[in-house]
DNA sequence: TTACGTGCAAAATCTTTGCCCCTGA
DNA sequence: TCAGGGGCAAAGATTTTGCACGTAA
């Protein structure tokens, strides 16, 4: 409703930076242990607190994908996500936007209903783990 | 490895019957309340261990859909999820299998690793909660 | 008979929250 | 100045697990 009048303080802008900096979609806990680095004071539910009210200004994605805990992503873009089963890596996937919006629409249409977003999450082995075994 | 040997007790066949009669893909929780009122002096942890045993033996599917709590689904055939972001439901999607194929396949052969599965899930707006409104 | 399964409760995980002091704007 | 923010620890929520007894095959 009201636009919320927030600061942007030390701790936050840490997390954020230290978010974009990082490709892996960590958890708030590695996110935990990357922030102490810088802020060495800094709590565990700061981190959480913050994740939270950054992804709820969408400058950074909380993502669901399986496991049990909630990832990060600093990269806003509508992307997909492969987790491979055995190292636990999560890969960026580029599914051509056009094949999804496709689906989105045929489903609005069919449905009389309205879709927000799509995630798509791939599980299987990546190229590395299959070279391995 | 070995094949578990496995009892069907009286316990997991009651939960996966109700399972199979509940399409709203319910939680361990709401499975717990059901199953109590054939079984009244069954535990939590039992219907947990059951429906993770069912589950590892494919004959249920684990949910994660974004929510904190895992859902569970008799239907193991390959379909896609909305949530409505308003009242909670869950639908089934039959997205053209072909067209996630399609998908699973050009992830494949382009990054060079093993695809097992893929999860959709669309989020939005239920019909009903759009008229309501 | 006997290994697997259950009930119960405690524990483990991950995340949120209350409280009081601190600080950015 | 002073309302939003942080640190700390306790509380919540969901799921797993150890143990002693029960039971299917």
């Amino acid at each position: 409703m009201s636009v919320v009048r927030r600061r942007m303080t030390k701790q936050r802008s840490v997390i954020y930076d230290i978010l974009c900096a990082d490709y892996t979609h960590p958890t708030a806990e590695v996110i935990y242990g990357k922030t102490q680095k810088v802020l060495p004071n800094i709590s565990l539910g700061t981190v959480y607190r913050n994740l939270n009210l950054l992804a709820e200004d969408g400058m950074i994605k909380k993502l669901d994908l399986g496991d049990d805990k909630v990832h990060f992503d600093a990269d806003i873009s509508s992307h997909s996500h492969f987790i491979c089963e055995q190292c636990g890596k999560i890969i960026d996937i580029d599914v051509d936007t056009n094949d999804l919006k496709q689906l989105e629409n045929d489903l609005a249409t069919k449905n009389k209903l309205i879709v927000h977003s799509a995630a798509l999450v791939f599980r299987g082995i990546c190229d590395e783990c299959v070279c391995k075994s």
